[in-house]
DNA sequence: AATGAATGAGTGTTCATTCAT
DNA sequence: CATGAATGAACACTCATTCAT
């Protein structure tokens, strides 16, 4: 699959991002997505070769660029907690930007079920974790962070949080009173970060 | 649908819980539920109505229980954080037994596709709020906790890490190397919960 | 697939043997035998698996019950060139009346493409084979055959003659003038059967 | 559908003709042919009108020829039999040399479905048989032929033969221990021949 | 003259469900 | 009460062909 997509093409992928975050991968048809998108039903075979090729094309369209910021925030000048926090922003914002594509890739792709063609996908995860790695490094060799942090699970918990929390939207809409998709949204970008900044933050910091 | 349900009932739900958790709600059908639970086809209709209602009635019969639990825990005389640390223990365990539904519980159900009728299911979602407030209250009472802490989003870290962390399964096990399904479990009942624990335990004792 | 066949199985095969005949069977959907058969579509995979388990399943349905004939031919007390001519008759009678899954056994699964789960076909092919060299060899030994005839290839000329003109069938009408299909087929059991008798005992008995 | 074709035209008809006697007309699609064929999938249509027109002209591009040949046969001189043989061995040989072809056309073209536009297909039938009619007829004048012969089923028992070994390549593989590509033709151009050679000489020969 | 893009119709198959027994 | 038989709808995908360029 070339890189270069015509603009049909990312109509297709942004319907089935959406498609596919809603109902899940199963869940959604092509005949589903050739309606919302507007094209013909041959259109998905013809031009991704098949569902799963789709989804592979989607991951890829829609997760490059994170490494590029990464790299770029950790070679920024910051005082560990502030850069922790930029990254946790970091993250939020751009799985909340994508969350379609995200919720597949964190639970469609990690099923036993699907075996895509993604060994990049795997890449890409490690390469985030060398970038929280360096960072957490830089901190505590600052004497900022705490030393017996387990590196690999601040991962879960930042992203897990945003995930359970975005999960059960009608759940926390209706306890947090968040009546509107805006201020819903605007909670996720305010205290919701800001719950997971001071969390990974006392983790850090915090010696028991 | 009763309560009772008799042992080919039972039988079904296991298999169907099995199925679920490993190949999502559309990803199994019923053939594949009647071949492995060796019974007829018509059989899951019969009992249950419909894929949809057995799903529901799995709901039903594999979450009844955790409420007396924390109710019990509640009434326990411990310390603040010695009580949440209990109650992390007692989710977790309960969630990792029975993670086949609690992942289709919170990705299969959260989806604005699925409508289930399930009211209980966020009842019982405020009801284990509720319980953790009171643990938490109590712990600000005694001056143990902070004050300023947005409870609601305690559930989102607990459970959000726990499940990031199950669902990219094959890269924790790659990352952490951990080769054995039994290492595995170790690994969430010992480390794991001990991360969260500590996650939680900072975030609610630290102050900025 | 069980031998015991019930009523609308035997009519789907005998529809799928008409139609496989005529339009081949690729050159058939199951779409045109579920039309002819006014039976479900889902009816053939129900109950034949798939397409090609169908065509299995008519091979074995049609083809069952002539080796009985053969051995039983073997058996008679004839002169040998009664006895080829019988066989010959027999042979092209069969044949004849089950043309369609004939013509689909000698050509559609000839093919290369076609790997059909019937080791059972070849073995028919040899058994048949093997009759036929029974009789040729008895006729050796009363000193009524030659001897060096080769006997693989007596059986190509017998039913290669028959299917060469029945897959000529419009040219031969014309030809030889048979206007209708009674008239064509009578011409099949005399003049064509003696034709093919003829050049069988000059075969054999003639010393070059 | 113009006479001159040209280089591209002719590669996509020798790849058709490969793939149509590999995997029958309906087995192959244009896709294939222009995989293979390293070509615009759109060339077929628009060099040949459609895939039906596509197989007229292999067919008259393939089958030229034929009828020069039998004329300069014809007035050979020749004894009957030496000159039967000579037929019999020229019919094998260009028939072998294009078994992809004359198998399309004996059966693919037979069926009733197809009805290809090819009127001249009929003519060069009758006017092969019209070359045989002389043959033999020479060879009756001579005495040597019988005279109660049915001329049109001659073709049938000469060709009939070789498509049925042909059509059951690897049974008769098998059978006659045929184990490369080279033996098993060797063996038609050889015993197979002989033995059609054979046939035909008693039947037209032998005195009942 | 040649082709990449596109399409509607059709492919075999599987789906959850119903129903007569 | 339980189930084998049956079904219409939907599934992902491939087909031969068309058409603008």
């Amino acid at each position: 699959m070339k890189n270069d997509l015509n603009d049909k093409q990312i109509q297709i992928l942004e319907v089935a991002e959406k498609l596919f975050a809603e109902k899940g991968f199963d869940g959604t048809s092509i005949r589903d997505i050739s309606k919302v998108a507007k094209i013909n039903i041959a259109m998905v075979s013809y031009y991704f070769g098949s569902k799963e090729k789709l989804l592979e094309s989607l991951v890829l369209f829609k997760t490059s660029g994170l490494k590029e910021q990464l790299i770029n925030l950790i070679e920024e000048n910051l005082e560990p907690v502030a850069k922790i926090n930029k990254l946790i922003t970091l993250y939020i914002n751009r799985i909340n930007c994508n969350r379609g594509i995200y919720r597949i890739l964190h639970f469609e792709l990690a099923s036993k079920k699907r075996v895509l063609e993604l060994p990049s996908f795997s890449e890409i995860k490690k390469s985030n974790l060398k970038s929280l790695e360096l960072i957490i490094k830089e901190g505590q060799a600052k004497g900022v962070f705490r030393k017996d942090v387990i590196i690999p699970l601040i991962t879960p918990t930042i992203l897990g949080t945003y995930f359970h929390f975005q999960m059960n939207k009608p759940f926390f809409e209706d306890i947090l009173n968040l009546k509107t998709e805006e201020s819903y949204n605007t909670y996720i970008r305010t205290d919701l970060t800001k719950h997971i900044q001071q969390t990974i933050k006392a983790l850090l910091v915090y010696e028991n």
